[in-house]
RNA sequence: GCCUGAGUGGCGGAAUAGGUAGACGCACAGGACUUAAAAUCCUGCGAGAUUUAACCCUCGUGUCGGUUCAAGUCCGACCUCAGGCACCA
């Protein structure tokens, strides 16, 4: 039993004294850019899943300073957000002191955790000199029109009176009551993201994501290629609809608007069932947020009577209706409905009666629609279409889209799933809204030279029941002066979203005490950008887009160095319970990362959390093969009792270390970790077969387990009178001796392995096969047999095969 | 429904280019040391058949097919689980 307590706080010190995890911008050294995603100091500290991600960076950082790279690995807080607003309503405190409560215990918490971030550039986005930069980034985006306006619908609590995140209003109900969620109209602040798509998708070849990450960007904002395409209403005026299948526009049997949209409101003097098609609308407004696959089992919607639409094809008249499957903000609003070539027509049809016509063949529509999905690219040909009849289905989409095209009534579209970003939020615990509303002038951006904003310091910061932020409340907050004409104004009360620190953080830590920029342009160019960025899979789809978004627009105003600020994005997989589910205070199975340090110490918990399996998948936790990390880590310093004066490597142990240097450090390149720890094993079992071992092999043991176990490493180096790890060149291998003289070559016959040989290694084909046909047992298999032929790959395999 | 990831011993998981499946660790069992326990060390450990024993043999990476001298790995169809998105025309 060693004392880890003590060990591991003395070279915390050490660190700490000595500054050996500084990063120096404008180093002469290459700089390296390591990233987590920075926390959110909840109440309930450090957990364990925190700790996984953080080594392994950590690790990394350690590596790489080694190889002699100027590495930046920081670390701050992502401070604003309801939680932290919640949780001081509860406890009555203001939230600015739950948040440094907080703070101090996580820090204090990654302290003893021993990982090597750079502490001088901390901060949190809830520092007035930090969000002081979000504000003016905001002021950038509305002077350069990225910022609007917009009346959207909101979730709304009507027993609490507040409005509610999609996420508290799950299911269609107020998560802390129950009560059914409305919809209410609300003024928020939105930023033109849907400008951005194409953008969003290009700039991902600019970036090194995994696959899996790009594809979720892909599928978030969701492109589709179409035709919009102009319908006439009989007796005058005319709408537009959306459709990614043109080749079926013969087979319209009626039209689909949506009860949400602007088209109905237009139409509605000339409705003749205007009571009819007001309950729906009605209707629907109230359930549009709710869970939709409780509530929408069927098509409803009602016709709209006394309007009739041309289909613009053959000028045929058909019916409108209204759906509430047809969404208001997305494409025109509107479609047509191909029943036997849509699954959503089809149900529509079906529901309401309505006239189906088949327009491809080879399909069978009686039960379901024939879909894109199943006619695209089998060759399937145009029926019941005029003159694109017997044609195939691709050439057909081209050739329509061609003649409407001509007609000057179709044009080819892309749309997004893609909305724009909305920006507000009606809560007390964010960054203010820089903007002013005068009477006169219109909503007025502050002068820069006025920020920070402050959140105001008062007492009372629960939500106010008109649904209004909180700061509404506080007169000497709200009441102000037009910047531009001086008249009495009136300051935006809402504040904005969680997601907006983070979305620029990684450029602050690179300049971060900057008081005249976010960041300068010389430290972001010497910087570069983020070279590694690791966080949770759920933040892979919306943070990261929001984040590029960001940077994209800054780029745009010339504001940093590249459109892409960040290279590679990885994401780990979640520490589980023992009971293989996630950690959770109800289900009993959390996991205190203290009581662990405490217990076992600090290296043993990261060699544990590097060790329990695939860095990219979940893994459940497991005391009992914790305690086996920390007989790893005893063994490791008993090994100490053997080592002998010499500083060269053991002879016999040479082919060993070198292949361990070279499998380590691949490992800890590309998130092996679990294998670089069982490469130390493997090395330590082999360290343990002899009597003695130099202390140079001993050294390299120490060096190859210090990114993961940096203090006893630390510790046991200091014994053996050398300088610390932490400032010496990472140990390099020799390809040559990476590779034993010996080695051992499966023989199979007919592809089953029945004897091995041992042999050089490089032999010839011909000394193998000698060998091989030379053993008993393979003797044994193919006496009395024809050979066919005999496959022999060198270092490899020998491959008899036999009649 | 769609997208993504994953299915390998009792468990966590290995297997750079298709080439000895189960590395490494845990758990378990037996043994050594000890008055005893802990710690430590040694041995065994996918299933089955056979055998005094050893070797050897058969089967085995979610299922079913295929390609290949050779498949956990490649191809096709399917099943299950986890996560994300969900009426996006």
């Amino acid at each position: 039993m060693y004392n880890f307590k003590k060990i591991e706080k003395k070279w915390q010190d050490y660190w700490d004294n000595n500054e050996s995890f500084k990063a120096i911008t404008g180093s002469e050294k290459k700089p390296y850019y390591i990233l987590v995603e920075f926390p959110y100091p909840s109440g309930s500290g450090l957990h364990v899943g925190h700790v996984r991600s953080y080594t392994a960076q950590d690790a990394l950082a350690r590596m790489k300073r080694r190889e002699g790279y100027n590495v930046l690995y920081p670390m701050g807080w992502d401070a604003f957000g309801a939680p932290a607003e919640q949780y001081a309503i509860k406890n009555h405190i203001h939230p600015k002191d739950a948040v440094k409560e907080n703070i101090k215990t996580f820090k204090g918490q990654m302290k003893k955790l021993g990982f090597s971030f750079d502490w001088s550039r901390e901060f949190s986005t809830t520092d007035p000199e930090y969000y002081k930069w979000t504000q003016w980034q905001f002021l950038q985006f509305y002077k350069h029109g990225m910022a609007y306006k917009a009346t959207v619908p909101v979730n709304w609590c009507p027993n609490c009176k507040t409005v509610l995140s999609n996420e508290d209003a799950a299911g269609g109900v107020c998560e802390r009551c129950g009560t059914s969620v409305i919809q209410k109209e609300k003024s928020q602040w939105m930023l033109k993201m849907s400008a951005y798509a194409e953008d969003l998708l290009k700039g991902l070849d600019d970036t090194n994501f995994k696959e899996r990450v790009k594809l979720g960007q892909i599928n978030w904002i969701g492109k589709s290629t179409g035709v919009e395409l102009d319908v006439n209403i009989v007796g005058g005026g005319k709408f537009s609809i959306f459709t990614t299948c043109i080749e079926t526009v013969y087979g319209i049997t009626f039209f689909v608007i949506a009860p949400d949209g602007k088209l109905i409101k237009e139409l509605m003097p000339r409705v003749e069932n205007k009571d009819e098609v007001n309950a729906y609308i009605e209707e629907t407004s109230k359930k549009s947020s709710m869970d939709r696959t409780e509530l929408n089992k069927g098509k409803t919607g009602v016709e709209v009577k006394g309007i009739k639409a041309i289909n613009p094809i053959n000028g045929k008249e058909v019916p409108i209706f209204l759906g509430d499957f047809v969404l208001g903000d997305y494409g025109t609003g509107a479609v047509m409905a191909v029943p036997s070539h849509d699954q959503r027509d089809f149900e529509y049809a079906k529901e309401h009666n309505l006239e189906m016509l088949e327009v491809i063949s080879g399909g069978d529509t009686t039960a379901k629609a024939f879909e894109k999905n199943e006619y695209l690219g089998k060759g399937c040909k145009l029926i019941n279409s005029e003159e694109f009849t017997g044609m195939t289905v691709e050439e057909a989409k081209e050739a329509i889209t061609n003649k409407l095209e001509k007609e000057g009534i179709a044009r080819r579209v892309n749309n997004y799933k893609m909305r724009d970003w909305i920006f507000s939020r009606q809560r007390f615990w964010g960054e203010p809204i820089p903007m002013i509303y005068c009477e006169k002038c219109g909503w007025v951006p502050m002068e820069e030279k006025d920020l920070p904003l402050l959140l105001p310091d008062v007492a009372e910061y629960e939500p106010t029941d008109t649904g209004e932020s909180p700061l509404a409340k506080i007169e000497s907050f709200v009441n102000t002066t037009c910047p531009k004409c001086g008249c009495p104004a009136k300051r935006e009360t809402d504040t904005m979203p969680n997601w907006a620190g983070s979305s620029w953080y990684f450029l602050r830590f690179m300049d971060p005490h900057n008081e005249k920029e976010f960041a300068s342009m010389d430290a972001m160019k010497y910087w570069n950008r983020v070279d590694w960025y690791n966080g949770g899979m759920e933040h892979t789809a919306r943070h990261l887009l929001y984040a590029r978004f960001w940077v994209q627009m800054l780029y745009n105003f010339d504001l940093v160095p590249k459109k892409e600020m960040i290279w590679t994005r990885v994401s780990h997989g979640m520490v589980l319970g023992d009971n293989n589910e996630k950690m959770s205070k109800s289900k009993g199975n959390v996991i205190n990362p203290d009581d662990i340090v405490n217990d076992y110490g600090a290296d043993t918990l990261r060699v544990y959390e590097m060790f329990m399996g695939d860095y990219e998948q979940d893994a459940p936790w497991n005391t009992d093969s914790l305690k086996g990390c920390k007989r790893f880590i005893d063994r490791v310093i008993r090994l100490k009792e053997k080592v002998t004066d010499s500083e060269e490597y053991s002879k016999d142990l040479e082919v060993i270390i070198n292949k361990s240097i070279k499998k380590v450090s691949y490992d800890l390149t590309h998130m092996a970790y679990n294998t670089a720890v069982s490469t130390l094993m493997i090395l330590v079992n082999a360290y343990d077969e002899k009597e003695t071992i130099t202390k140079a092999d001993y050294r390299v043991l120490l060096d190859l387990l210090n990114p993961i176990a940096p203090h006893i490493t630390e510790e046991l180096n200091e014994s053996l009178g050398y300088s610390p790890i932490c400032d010496r060149k990472w140990p390099t291998y020799d390809e040559e001796k990476t590779i034993d003289n010996e080695i051992d070559i499966a023989v199979q016959v007919n592809g089953k392995v029945r004897d091995t040989i041992r042999i050089k290694k490089d032999s010839s084909k011909e000394e193998l096969e000698e060998l091989a046909l030379s053993s008993d047992i393979i003797q044994k298999w193919i006496t009395g047999k024809e050979i066919v032929k005999i496959i022999t790959v060198p270092n490899r395999i020998v491959n008899i095969v036999i009649r």
